[in-house]
RNA sequence: CGGGGCGUAGCUCAGUCUGGUAGAGCACAGCGUUUGGGACGCUGGGGCCGGAGGUUCAAAUCCUCUCGCCCCGACCA
């Protein structure tokens, strides 16, 4: 993209209401702009990093075996009263009428809706297990919006449900599950950390959240220093192989891991590891996974035949990943004080290509010789700025590559080639900055 | 939902207490000088001071109502 004719608004200064890192920057690299209290405007930049979050989850769900759907955002409010949660849900439900009066709803999230198109097509034992899920925009009219994209009241979530034959599969579903969010995390350049959460409804310790690492998270996290090791990406578990998935789920729920508020200093697992493994930090979360076996199918009559013939019901469970809450948690673990600190697959391109003097013959050839090689995954920045502008400009959007074209080196037949996250600088070729940045930065960001 | 605060130019804010006809810096436009880490000078454009009512000769300023937004706390992807 050509930034001189393009909308993505730096600020110098920081607006007041933004009060963390992340919000801060995502205002300032012009990412979004705020339309009402917890609704967001998502810009070019930052709807590019939405889409790029957005991918990795959508293979890694794929890979696990999860369909992709769509359902709608508006929701009847009878498919809650048959769940009886419409009175339950309480005011978080954005509660809205059409022009028949009819009682609808924005969705918060889709249990009821799921689990009323599943009963209407499967029928058969023999169609069980499925999983499925979708990446919809949902609304929860928060009492206190804040932090920016963490916490609004529109934000933009994967959420995939299972349907199970019994609680044995079910419990395979949820650690397949729990596979591939540990890899979509770390594809997002992330240590996330599952911890066991309050039990559901079922009881049981069927409910994980996962907590990232950012040294501004909102709540304080104890865990082993065995999660720093793990390699989820080069593991050879198999998702169609239930023992694959016990070994991992026993991986990664053994070494001690609790938030505040489950933390418990005479767990033995605590009590008994080595000062050095102990780890004490802060997090966020972004996802949470729980079973809850038949509490919306049975009030809601999902009923399939069994193998004698007599009906059943499924066991359920409901995974969810707040997509749009991880850009603004990928900031929180990755800035400093000059800016965002993008890691390669979620950067909203791979490189910035920086022009310190538009309309120096030389330096306008070689940068669009530069931008013609990265094609889409470039930012080439045409502005007619200073060069001070455009560096800080670029170290605040954090791209992870940075090809800085000035006079002297474009006449020499060089730039310099910048890594954001390491603030090295080499001067070289223009093949050898491309060949650099497509074995790093591209070739991870695809 | 309890407590606190703020709405004045695109952004950050002053002016409000003590009413007198709207300001600064940055940003933006033009010109000139500059030119590898957010340049400098000159000139210029831009605000019915969130909205409605009231008090007054006169309201950004005082009073009433209203809308919006933010922060702290209890709760959540």
């Amino acid at each position: 993209m050509r930034l001189a004719h393009s909308l993505v608004p730096t600020l110098k200064e920081t607006p007041a209401e933004a009060q963390i890192a992340s919000h801060r920057l995502m205002l300032r690299s012009g990412m979004i702009r705020q339309t009402s209290a917890g609704i967001y405007a998502w810009l070019p930049s930052g709807w590019r990093v939405l889409q790029k979050i957005t991918r990795i989850v959508r293979e890694e769900q794929d890979a696990s075996g999860s369909q992709e759907i769509l359902m709608p955002t508006i929701q009847s409010a009878d498919l809650w009263r048959a769940s009886g949660r419409y009175d339950a849900y309480g005011p978080e439900m954005l509660r809205i009428r059409d022009r028949h009066d009819r009682e609808m709803l924005y969705g918060p999230t889709n249990e009821e809706m799921i689990t009323d198109i599943f009963r209407q097509s499967v029928k058969s034992y023999r169609e069980l297990p499925q999983m499925l899920y979708h990446i919809q925009w949902k609304f929860r009219d928060e009492v206190r919006p804040r932090f920016g994209v963490m916490r609004g009241r529109e934000f933009l979530m994967k959420d995939g449900y299972s349907f199970d034959l019994s609680y044995e599969d079910a419990v395979v579903s949820y650690r397949r599950m729990m596979l591939a969010y540990m890899r979509s995390f770390q594809r997002m350049g992330l240590h996330a950390i599952p911890m066991q959460a309050e039990s559901g409804p079922i009881g049981g310790n069927l409910s994980h959240e996962f907590i990232i690492l950012a040294p501004t998270g909102e709540s304080a996290v104890y865990y082993d220093a065995a999660f720093e090791e793990q390699d989820w990406l080069k593991s050879a578990f198999d998702y169609a192989n239930p023992q694959d998935l016990e070994s991992f789920f026993t991986q990664i729920t053994t070494p001690y891991a609790a938030t505040d508020e489950k933390h418990d200093a005479a767990d033995p697992r605590w009590a008994g590891l080595a000062a050095e493994r102990r780890r004490e930090g802060r997090g966020i979360e972004v996802g949470h996974i729980f079973y809850f076996g038949k509490k919306y199918s049975e009030p809601m009559g999902l009923s399939i035949a069994g193998p004698d013939g007599k009906p059943l019901t499924p066991f359920m469970g409901s995974y969810g990943i707040g997509v749009s809450r991880l850009v603004g948690a990928i900031i929180e673990a990755s800035h400093d004080d000059a800016g965002i600190i993008w890691p390669d697959s979620v950067a909203p391109w791979a490189a910035a290509i920086l022009n310190l003097k538009q309309g120096d013959a030389a330096c306008d050839a070689m940068c669009e010789a530069a931008y013609k090689a990265l094609g889409a995954e470039a930012l080439y920045d045409d502005r007619p700025e200073r060069a001070g502008v455009k560096f800080a400009d670029a170290d605040l959007s954090g791209h992870p590559w940075q090809i800085v074209v000035g006079p002297r080196g474009a006449a020499a037949g060089r730039v310099e080639l910048k890594r954001r996250a390491s603030g090295e600088r080499v001067e070289l070729s223009l093949e050898d900055a491309l060949a650099h940045i497509r074995e790093g930065g591209l070739a991870r960001a695809g």
